[in-house]
DNA sequence: GTCATTTAAGTTGCGTGCAATTCAATTGCT
DNA sequence: AGCAATTGAATTGCACGCAACTTAAATGAC
């Protein structure tokens, strides 16, 4: 005769967040083996991602591409600088802004990252509806925790 | 004419994993400001969600619950005991388990974390219906990423 | 009973995320 | 032109996550 936990508010059964993070975390661990033969943690692969599409941009595009600050961003493409995948140039126009340019080693490294999200799907065996499903909500609830904001 | 990006398995927009990533960022950062109040993390909340409904359990058991090791538990705990929510002892059975019991400011504290969620599902505007949908598809790819390794 | 193995927790080290603050360059107002 | 307000990055400080390792206690094989 337990209590009734579907009604319990603070069950961690019924969180959607705890699953959120949890799936996260999950995620993150295992892009690490597979990012790890590049040499790039999930967020630099990220950084990698947006420069790869869009070379040239300034730290505050990528911070709105990707959805962080330079307070997370100024360390990672200084450790992406250090490993030579990045140069981290000014502007001449507005000497504020960082124009981050990708290296020959960067556009070397992209043909290997280019097997990434394939061998990543291998271990997600999860139709691709489902996987579009999760990724229309996803978006939706982060439009919506974003509105609430800023 | 730019190239088809719903092709290209490195853009940015195609990932679900960023989505996810982006949603579990987005929505940490909407418990902050509800949890100050409580003075805790996102994390220690998570902690406290399972001590409150099962007092007394080890290190190992709230790994297991919140799928976390003590590497990350053993500080966050220390933290909380800091803050008088928990008190660490040991078993007497095994010498190696630390049991891990509530204070009386503990089960104060959980009458306003019980308002909580509610709070969180005012800015999570989307239906019931789509955030149980996502609850399943997250621990669907929780289920597939965990069983391809340990 | 002894010793190798296993197990629970702790430690170390690194890379995020992010709030808060600082700094310098630019813009806007007048 | 002069100066306040704004903006782009960087810095600081703190709390995760987690791999790798260590420590100490318990278990198992013989």
């Amino acid at each position: 005769m337990s209590i009734d936990q579907t009604r319990d508010p603070l069950c961690l059964d019924n969180q959607v967040c705890f699953s959120l993070y949890s799936a996260t975390n999950a995620m993150v661990r295992a892009y690490r083996p597979l990012l790890e033969k590049l040499d790039l943690t999930y967020p630099q692969y990220l950084v990698m991602m947006v420069l790869w599409e869009s070379d040239g941009i300034s730290v505050k595009e990528l911070g709105n591409a990707l959805h962080l600050d330079s307070g997370t961003l100024t360390p990672l493409l200084k450790r992406l600088e250090t490993k030579g995948m990045v140069l981290r140039g000014r502007s001449e126009l507005d000497e504020r802004v960082r124009v981050l340019h990708i290296t020959d080693a960067a556009k070397t490294l992209k043909l290997a990252a280019e097997k990434v999200p394939e061998q990543m799907m291998c271990q997600l065996r999860t139709s691709v509806e489902k996987l579009s499903q999760l990724k229309l909500l996803c978006d939706d609830i982060y439009t919506e925790l974003s509105h609430s904001k800023g």
